[in-house]
DNA sequence: GATGAATGAGAATTCATTCAT
DNA sequence: CATGAATGAATTCTCATTCAT
């Protein structure tokens, strides 16, 4: 039996997320997190290698569904374009569904050593890989401008979408973050310039 | 006179740029800097109230004539669209000619604790603020599409310099950062559609 | 379970009196106190909030058991008179058997600042209002004079008995304290002067 | 020419005697008492050894001036009796008229290590011995009690007025401590007990 | 599997004192 | 005589991790 099929793995997990969303990175202590997921220090260490393990497994849990739910939701699309809206959506959809993990993923995790954050990246790899090939296949398919650098574009789409999450966060996410889905779609794709 | 023309102001804002990028920010202590610099332990806490106050102090003096550099050259030019062309390349060149101060700002300070990274971002502001005039003012002077929302473009323009940024410290600065100061604006300005 | 029911609890405020008598107030390390009693600094923590709080618990258990031992001692005398000469004789005898607690509350803990000597004022109360209690009842039963303004009183027999044996401890307890309990009690009743 | 005379060595003691009134002991820096000086921190080096020279010379100074002026009231006096009453009048009159002193011979320089408080005890022995004299003559004019052990007597007598003092000062010096002169007189003399 | 008491390494900061000017 | 910038030693407390029960 796989450890994130068992119950106290997605307790801990869930504790972990709520324990660093209200506490701050640097005040959520593995006593509190147990304390938390209803159980004793030392079960942490029955699901976990250690501390570093439990956040980066918050980050592969949570942010593995969110990736999975954007491949499947873009999956039937076949316009390029029309896939890089969606995914804009559904990435703000998610984080606007889920304040708690909105401030962990754009606030507190961040806080983290150089070496769990290129962990992290890891993770994040995967979601860069699938705006990698909306983009290819958007220049493939003639949606995209021909002469892009894949790597630029998704550099900027990620970038765009990313800041645009974490200052929501930082503005206590008071306005509507999903209805700034278009607008940014429509940067991304048209640019600042007047044509 | 103020501390900031003081010869060991500088020294010691300088050591702790280079103590932080060698050792990373939680391995940064305050007796490591001040060895650097050539100064006693205690001497540090004549010029700065205390070690978060060196931080904060690092990121003033160097954004703050990284943006008062940019402010310079992009007073002179009267297009919107060049101004926001010579911000990205100056961004890269400011960058790229320090290594040390790269990897502080684009990593290591992004550690620093809530309160910390609050301040960071006052200082950041009047960078943003800088980007939110070249948008205004290209939209005025028709340069910039006219239904662009300010913030949202700033965010992306911003958003997208700051992860290739990112991106390249993480790479080992591996490649050439200045040489990407042409597509990224080129991505800015027309966006990945084609026309 | 009261924390000063739990075995380490009490071994390490038994440490606590030793090094602090034997290193003197300002030397007496929280690592040192650790050592002595056996268990880790950190396990420190797990009974005490902070230093100070060790130093006050030293007051309180010593000082409290202490004062319990007087109270019963004199319970079952009906005259006042003799009840201050058990309180001087019991006082003397208390802290002629515990040296290092002698000069722990004689000359180290007074070196403590001027926050934690009011909370160890606390303690002390319970034991002056003995001594009141012994002065009101000896007025109303006659025994001492009528005319005697009990705070005064009050202040006179703790300061002649504070004063004898810190004296005491001064010239590092080389007479026999215990023997002084007659000539004090007969000086506090009869005073100075030839009748 | 001695360095009491010097004027800089006085504004130095009396700077420190309000600097350890108002901050306490603990609170107490050099640098604050040159400040308060109005002069340079080194320049206490001049006069002074070391920070508990100045302490000890705020004692020698403050407590010496303190003693002459009992010694001459009470050297013109034939009555050993009348003797006792001056010096605790002239005691409680001397602190009474300075509420800095007050504070920092009850409370602050009893917070003093044990080494300089051993030094200040030297100070004190000037007083006590003038305690001893009026007890010895007392006992030989037959208006003490001969069976009176002198040094007991001494302690008693000073242990009074002490507590006495401190009470006060702790209690704020709401109170008028010279109206208590004559029942602490009375006490010393007569003791608790009715006759 | 589960517990939680015990461990112990590691770092910012203060302030008395010096000495070149 | 006077200055005051510079020095550097010294100590509490936290918290991830272990392991006997």
């Amino acid at each position: 039996m796989l450890r994130r099929d068992k119950p106290k793995f997605k307790q801990i997990i869930d504790a972990a997320v709520v324990v660093i969303a209200e506490n701050g990175y640097h005040q959520a202590q593995v006593s509190k997190i147990a304390k938390r997921a209803g159980v004793a220090d030392g079960t942490i260490y029955l699901y976990f290698k250690n501390k570093e393990d439990i956040l980066i497994s918050v980050f592969e849990e949570k942010m593995g569904s969110f990736i999975e739910k954007i491949e499947q939701e873009i999956a039937g699309i076949s316009s390029p374009l029309e896939k890089l809206y969606v995914l804009v959506k559904k990435h703000f959809e998610s984080l606007a569904a889920d304040h708690h993990l909105a401030v962990v993923t754009q606030l507190e995790l961040r806080q983290s050593n150089k070496e769990l954050r290129h962990r992290i990246n890891d993770v994040l790899k995967r979601y860069l890989r699938i705006i990698d090939e909306i983009v290819k296949e958007g220049i493939e398919k003639g949606e995209f401008r021909r002469d892009l650098d894949i790597r630029l574009a998704r550099q900027m789409i990620f970038g765009a979408i990313d800041e645009t999450v974490t200052t929501w966060v930082m503005n206590e996410q008071k306005y509507d973050l999903v209805a700034l889905a278009n607008p940014v779609y429509e940067l991304l794709t048209k640019g600042c310039a007047s044509s």
